[in-house]
DNA sequence: TGTACATCAGTGAACGCGCGTTCACTGATGTAC
DNA sequence: TGTACATCAGTGAACGCGCGTTCACTGATGTAC
């Protein structure tokens, strides 16, 4: 016995996914700070007023842009640094952003710009969720044979510095979007590098 | 005989910075693509119109605010990073970078903001400058003998590498800002080793 | 199955407000002689 | 030094416009019997 959703519950989601949509797309442009509740519905096509059956505000809106941004996200990432050789799961690492940026530019173009952006709320959920995923590279990078003797602390620094050096990687891929595929190459040339000389100092970083 | 410029000159010129510093001010709650002219002039306490003798709009006083926070700050990086011993180089780094937070907290979150911001010519400038920082820093790390053998394409992905660094570590510094000392404490251990880590990786990177 | 009532997603008019930009102006400062 | 004119930073009124929010509403969907 299944649980379907009323006719009602249905549309409803269908207008709440088209208000996100239309908001992400206009956020290329501009920062959720400027971002107004009647441009976000006139886009969509419904009055402005029915903004308010799905979202407070704009800001709430942006919060649960971050969900949709980076909730997903977990398991892949999981995946992506579980333990490998160092160069494979580089290039795994490398590859699964580039790949995600070609996928979802507009959700990756929205996190760099918001996570220091003028929005509290949003800027707190991305903190939150950047943390978890810390959290998460931690302890795949603890299951290495490499992390023996490793303190607590130090394993986290570094999950942290894997994590931010993602998302600048993410950033350059989003600048080259529309680049010539030889400067695509480059910037994974580069990302790799930078990604390797982490790991060549995490090699080292004992004794 | 020195040139001294005229009372009105020098009344424009107060009336300019009055407007920087005051959309400066604005901008800790906001983003610029939401920072309007007439809340800047209500600010500073001069009509609206007044702007236009100094800005074409808020973009470009927003250009004017990347000059002004990243145009002087060349010398004092290339003196921070010039040939030192590893760890005492880091240190350097690591208080001129609390230091310059605690002194210019306002200009490091606009710079934060807007880096990956709404406004086009504004994420340009800031790019510019980052660029130039990255290109002195090359130069520096050039002058150690550590460097000998290194790739000229490799020189510059590190220097890169170590400009995000000084910028992820700001934005650290700027949330623990109003934090205790303890938790400040804890932000500059933490970047101090981050940055070791990928010293480390330098010097093991050959090889 | 049919009926009577409740729910509630989306509507549309209305509001007061602050916005960016235009324009002709004023009066202190600068300059030429 | 004094006078006559030019410059130009800042003014203040006016404009049309889109904003967020309120409110009572409509009519399709859901529910109880």
């Amino acid at each position: 016995m299944s649980h379907t959703l009323g006719i009602r519950q249905v549309q409803k989601q269908k207008t709440r996914q088209a208000l996100l949509d239309a908001a992400l797309g206009l956020l290329e442009e501009q920062s959720l700070s400027s971002l107004g509740l009647r441009e976000v519905t006139r886009a969509v096509g419904v009055a402005p007023t029915a903004f308010y059956r799905h979202f407070r505000s704009t800001a709430d809106l942006g919060v649960a842009l971050v969900e949709e941004a980076l909730g997903s996200l977990h398991p892949m990432i999981r995946q992506t640094v579980s333990p490998a050789d160092s160069d494979q799961r580089i290039e795994r690492a490398v590859q699964l952003i580039a790949h995600h940026v070609d996928a979802y530019p507009a959700h990756v173009r929205f996190l760099a710009r918001e996570r220091h952006g003028g929005v509290q709320p949003v800027r707190e959920a991305i903190r939150e969720q950047l943390a978890r995923f810390a959290e998460e590279v931690k302890a795949e990078l603890a299951k290495d044979p490499e992390s023996r003797g490793w303190r607590e602390d130090d394993l986290l620094m570094l999950a942290h510095l894997y994590v931010d050096q993602m998302l600048v990687t993410s950033s350059l891929f989003l600048e080259a979007q529309e680049a010539p595929a030889e400067e695509r190459e480059r910037v994974t040339q580069l990302a790799t590098r930078q990604m390797r000389l982490i790991s060549v100092g995490r090699r080292h970083w004992l004794g």
